[in-house]
DNA sequence: TTTAGGG
DNA sequence: CCCTAAA
């Protein structure tokens, strides 16, 4: 009976699937990523609200007469309202949810944020020579809009060649994006399914030189350049700094979720974050599905929005406009990933992949303005929080940016099983709108650090044309606002969640079904990332009661989000391992004593390597404290220990001759398939050491 | 539980 | 030391 497990392992009819010997180190590889994925959940970004919110405070403050926030608001959302009609007859593609990945992010129109020397930048898009001009912004950047949705194109190109076309195009979904650099291919029209293809190559044809070019005949056509860059909706971290530009484009999201500055005491981090980090371009396929979302509506860029208000025929573009953008990272994640949703509850996960933003800067050569109209980076002003207000002195040099999309940050939401799909969508609303609904501000981050000073100007900040603007990068940061439940009340959070929420993932604030502050009760550690970013989570129960179905009571949100966008979201299930909350205290520090360094080198030389647990018995038989696991350990490091220089040995010195005959006995062993089950165990060492030589 | 390795 | 995949 006992033996009836083991017989069909050893039992010879059966056929035990080879499994190559590799090094357990290869052979984990695999699996081990998993795990770290297991956190990444893919998540949603931006909120088009976010951008939509900036754009509009861009826009009040830009144009002088000023339209009222309110009236703008009320355009967009009509907007938004009648695209969500039109838009639903679309079919939605759910791939990725049939894949259990999730609606990664939507992204919203770029904001285009470009000084201009008397003119205030927006202000000067509609006037003077070009009305044209005008238009054929308007359009270019509604196609570019699309274009990003669809492949997150980085570039926005000022071809007048295709101007007409894009229009039309616009209403297609597959459109081309193809090489907008080009002034030829304007007509080409690409298979959806050939975009990531697509993108790849024009992008990365499109050599920086190709794009300068474009860039600079945008320029002095005086339109917008826009570059590539994201803002990310940040709660918890500073974006990576984003690598250079021609890199980025499509992809800068990695997920990195540290910053520099920030390390967490879990290793597991770490290795989460080297996990992804490199992932990159190669095999960082875009698998863009995009939902054509009728659930999401983003905002629209500001000229956008300005146009469509009196010419319809913009609307087109403006309905490619929403998206949801779902990245390959979680289809490549994902399946590893899956898991059975057997924990009690799950979670709902936005990513806040951190994106790393990258704004590129434009060679700018043409323009050049003396007057200072000093705001350079002049968006999002009113706004009770942070005002970004640049200015700029150099004469020559201008900086231009243009931000692409925000991100929402990463969220948790826990759940019961027997929660509604409504009640779900609803607390994924509240929790959304309870970070909006803060209100927001934007961060500037340069080269990974927080650029704090408002007043410095962005030369002193380092924030030059011609410095890495690549490591450039926004985010939005919820303002602080006030945290319904302070963290006393939840005590007991304090002591599982909050280790399970610096442990597990690098930020995993978990809305409990409830309550939510979670999130944020480990201020140590995201305060240090970001001090200014107190996120507060409203508790569900106190926005729940204005918030009920999908309606966003705050105005800040531009966008009303349906509650359907919850259908969007992966819902990974969280399993939660409480794991060593109390318990897994780590065992104190016992240094080995040259004594027992001594029994076990003994030990070893006999016994050899592969036999731990003899080991133990052998010379460690009542030492409670040394598992075989630390014998073993012990032995791996003295080894090692014997190897190096005695200079940099740290610790107890060893006497140099227990190492000496630790690393003959090393060599020994190794040598000798110390372990073989086999018979008589191989003659230890000792008699070896005669024979070796 | 042990082993073997990586973190 | 810890954590885990494998065995």
């Amino acid at each position: 009976m006992v033996l009836k497990r083991r017989l069909e392992y050893g039992f010879s009819g059966y056929q035990i699937p080879v499994i190559p010997k590799a090094p357990r180190s290869v052979r984990r590889r695999g699996p081990r990523k998993k795990l770290v994925d297991d956190h990444q959940i893919c998540a949603f970004e931006l909120l088009a609200a976010v951008a939509g919110k900036l754009l509009q405070e861009s826009e009040s403050s830009a144009s002088s007469n000023a339209s009222e926030p309110k009236d703008l608001l009320g355009i967009h959302l009509d907007g938004i309202k009648q695209e969500r009609v039109e838009e639903n007859n679309k079919t939605v593609r759910s791939e990725c949810l049939d894949q259990g990945s999730c609606v990664e992010s939507a992204f919203i129109p770029e904001l285009a944020v470009k000084e201009h020397n008397s003119n205030p930048s927006l202000g000067d898009l509609p006037n003077t020579e070009n009305d044209s001009f005008s238009e054929r912004t308007s359009t270019l950047l509604s196609s570019d809009f699309s274009k990003k949705v669809d492949c997150e194109l980085k570039l926005g190109i000022c071809n007048d060649k295709t101007e007409g076309n894009l229009n039309s195009k616009a209403e297609d979904d597959t459109y081309a994006l193809g090489d907008l650099s080009n002034s030829k291919t304007g007509n080409e029209s690409v298979r959806q399914s050939e975009d990531e293809t697509k993108q790849g190559k024009d992008l990365t044809a499109a050599n920086p030189c190709s794009v300068k070019n474009t860039v600079e005949k945008c320029t002095n056509r005086k339109p917008l350049i826009n570059s590539d860059s994201s803002v990310q909706l940040s709660l918890y971290r500073d974006p990576l700094p984003s690598a250079s530009f021609p890199k980025h484009r499509n992809d800068v999201n990695l997920g990195i979720r540290d910053d520099d500055d920030n390390s967490f005491r879990c290793s597991k981090f770490s290795t989460k974050f080297r996990a992804f980090r490199p992932q990159p371009r190669n095999g960082y396929r875009r698998i863009r599905k995009m939902l054509t979302s009728k659930y999401w509506k983003v905002a629209p860029k500001l000229r956008d929005y300005e146009l469509s208000n009196n010419n319809e025929a913009m609307r087109p573009c403006f309905r490619n406009r929403k998206s949801i953008h779902v990245r390959d990272r979680c289809l490549r994640e994902v399946p590893s990933k899956r898991r059975r949703l057997c924990d009690r509850s799950f979670v709902v996960a936005y990513d806040q992949e951190t994106s790393s933003e990258s704004i590129s800067n434009a060679p700018e050569k043409g323009t050049k303005g003396d007057n200072c109209s000093s705001d350079a980076i002049n968006k999002k002003g009113n706004a009770a929080s942070t005002s970004v207000k640049v200015h700029q002195k150099s004469k020559d040099h201008k900086v231009k940016l243009s931000i692409k999309s925000f991100k929402i940050p990463e969220l948790y939401i826990e759940i019961p099983e027997t929660a509604t799909v409504g009640s779900l969508k609803r607390t994924v609303m509240e929790t959304v709108t309870a970070i909006l609904g803060g209100g927001l501000r934007v961060g500037v981050v340069l080269q990974g650090k927080k650029v704090r000073d408002d007043n410095r100007t962005l030369q002193q900040a380092g924030i030059l044309q011609s410095g890495n603007l690549d490591n450039l990068g926004f985010m939005l940061e919820p303002t602080l606002t006030q945290v319904p439940e302070s963290p006393k009340d939840s005590p007991h959070k304090l002591h599982c969640e909050t280790d399970q929420n610096l442990c597990r993932s690098p930020a995993s604030p978990v809305l409990g079904s409830g309550l939510s502050n979670d999130a944020f009760d480990s201020p140590s550690k995201m305060e240090q990332l970001h001090e200014s970013n107190h996120v507060a989570i409203h508790s569900p129960r106190t926005n729940t009661d204005t918030v009920t179905d999908g309606e966003v009571p705050d105005s800040r949100a531009l966008v009303t989000l349906p509650a359907v966008s919850a259908e969007a979201l992966a819902m990974v299930p969280v399993n939660q391992k409480p794991k060593r909350c109390e318990s897994s205290q780590r065992r104190t520090r016992r240094p080995f004593s040259v004594a027992e360094v001594e029994a076990l080198v003994e030990a070893v030389e006999i016994l050899g390597t592969g036999r731990w647990r003899d080991v133990k018995m052998r010379a460690f038989d009542n030492a409670d404290h040394r598992t075989y696991v630390d014998l073993k350990d012990k032995w791996k490091t003295l080894v090692h220990t014997a190897s190096i220089s005695p200079q940099q040995r740290r610790g107890e010195p060893v006497p140099q001759e227990l190492l000496d005959r630790v690393l003959s006995a090393h060599a020994y062993w190794s040598q000798h398939q110390s372990k073989q089950t086999g018979k008589h165990h191989v003659e230890p060492l000792k008699i070896m050491d005669a024979q070796a030589d």
